[in-house]
DNA sequence: CTGAAAGCGCTTACAG
DNA sequence: CTGAAAGCGCTTACAG
């Protein structure tokens, strides 16, 4: 950086003929300041081309205007889901139209150093909260944040006994009750649900759903109807293979996420399945896969954007006010494709 | 968050029977502290749970230690594509281990309102440096950060008459002279490139590569070995439907990334034509997408996580030690499957 | 090897 | 409506 000398609110002071404390009371618009000395201040602010320290700043009022963001851990996992980055780009648009900047916790593996990396920030000060994109069973980050009541929120709903859960979801029960039901009314009975992670709360809500869909329809609902496995398409595909034994006589498919919608479906047309005609496959997420694949597939659209704007604005509402506990529910919307469609059994 | 008084320098040095400066020094490591009194202020430290403020640390000795990111444009961009959240990791993961931290530079929408973003960060000296994960054509970005002499660096090559140009790319060259060499020595002689965007000096190097080992192989090069359209499955299922047309008699596509190999797979497989008997096809990018599809595709690794890690190594040697245009090539391999191999023409 | 003092660039009660 | 002064929590020449 050329070594040009900083231009401090002494500066513009001394040209506006004014104090420092009026050139800063102007900055952050303290309305006590009459409007000849704003305006010539701020003339003189742009003259000089003078822009405040943020970093100055953040020492005297001790807040950062900052919030940490616990992305989701390594590549392998969610990060390359495409609700990431739709998420993502949610909370950086709306951090920044309410005046917050986003830092990156980093998080080396295992679940202890997410925790000390969230530590070390909140030590330092260099957040005034903390959003997590991202909870487990039992998740040791939120424990510690409830433990010191520091503002957070998630993206997703809350375990059991979390106190300062400010989340923001979709309502994953009613999203999967009325998929079910859908799928059910239009004539698929034997119905699977296959599935990531049980120990995430969304797995579970989506299965409560399911069931409850189920038993309202007079169909006994037993763990035979539950297949569990990873969040990728080869969960998908392995499924797939072994929902083609017609023993099974499995008629329809509900996936909790596209890219195992898409490994099931590329299995059963490869062992000579028709979809919708022989299995019907559904899913959630709405992602590009689900719309442009061979067989368009039927999904559910979450709205990563709103969960993550909504996130976004749980957080600092935490900072500003002391909320704590809050909930945000966000929307689906249930998009009918060609592999639920077009056919009637 | 709990109101608890802060611990700073000067409890700890009050405890520890030293002064602020001793304590100061101690934390950053100055070797003139004798062995007793760094070992009693550091138990002072641990006793009272002291952590620094990074906030006080940056004012004084104006430095931020942090790195502002620059990420891809919007969702519907490269954010999408399974390079980003792999770079992403690679950039974390590295800056981390170096003692940097990461702010997300927000951007709207348009050229300008990067630049802006990007001007704003520096201003208020929230950053010590700049990493863009993308560069265009004439990027408005790259312009202000050469006027003001700012450190940063890329992650790809530049246009021209970018003097500070700190860059790690993989050589594009040289990876779309072998990829097509290998497909022209398989026997497949009438290929076709497509990519997206042409303004992309990613696009034009593999262009030049491309070229290059057709004419080496005595292939007569025309404007119409290229495709250009934009980088999603669309665009590739497009030129495939395109290609189809037997008069052209193509017998190879090389797509410049596996969603563009994709989709083009997807219409000649709907076309009725055999991967690759009929058209061999190869691409850019080893995602899972080419790894798992129905037909494996043979596709380039281009090693995205190194190429963050690289680019985060340059931002901070240009921040330390003022480098500037230097240039890392991160290596690539080429992962030949069934799309070419199989089946000798 | 260690300390007193000034300074980083802002904010904000307090006083007028 | 405005200013002088103290303070946010560190760092670092300077002096010893």
């Amino acid at each position: 950086m050329k070594e040009i000398k900083r231009i401090t609110i002494r500066d513009v002071a001394r040209m506006a003929g004014v104090s420092p404390s009026t050139v800063s009371r102007v900055i952050s618009g303290n309305p006590r300041i009459s409007i000849e000395t704003t305006e010539r201040v701020i003339k003189c602010m742009e003259k000089m081309g003078y822009h405040p320290n943020a970093i100055a700043r953040s020492l005297a009022n001790s807040s950062s205007s900052t919030i940490g963001l616990v992305m989701p851990q390594g590549p392998g996992e969610a990060l390359s889901n495409p609700f990431f980055p739709e998420a993502l780009s949610g909370i950086i648009r709306t951090s920044s139209e309410m005046g917050y900047d986003i830092l990156l916790v980093s998080h080396h593996g295992d679940e202890d150093g997410q925790v000390n990396a969230i530590k070390a920030m909140i030590n330092a000060s260099k957040v005034d909260g903390i959003l997590l994109m991202t909870s487990r069973k039992d998740d040791k980050s939120i424990a510690y944040l409830d433990s010191v009541d520091f503002p957070y929120s998630v993206i997703g709903s809350p375990d059991n006994g979390q106190p300062s859960f400010n989340h923001a979801d979709n309502d994953n029960i009613m999203a999967a009750y009325e998929l079910t039901s859908y799928m059910i009314n239009k004539g698929f009975r034997r119905l699977v649900l296959i599935s990531g992670g049980k120990e995430l709360t969304v797995t579970r809500m989506r299965i409560k759903g399911f069931r409850k869909a189920l038993e309202e329809s007079g169909i006994p609902y037993t763990d035979d109807h539950i297949l569990v496995g990873k969040f990728d398409e080869e969960t998908g595909y392995n499924f797939g293979k072994r929902i083609y034994d017609p023993a099974n006589k499995i008629d329809g498919i509900i996936a909790t996420d596209d890219v195992l919608a898409f490994g099931a479906a590329t299995a059963l047309l490869e062992s000579g399945l028709r979809i919708p005609e022989d299995v019907a496959v559904s899913s959630f997420n709405n992602s590009v896969l689900s719309r442009r694949c061979n067989i368009p597939i039927t999904s559910i659209e979450i709205n990563p954007g709103r969960l993550g704007e909504e996130s976004v604005r749980l957080v600092i509402d935490s900072i500003l006010n002391g909320t704590r506990g809050k909930r945000v529910i966000v929307p689906y919307q249930l998009h009918k494709r060609a592999s639920t469609e077009g056919f009637t059994k």
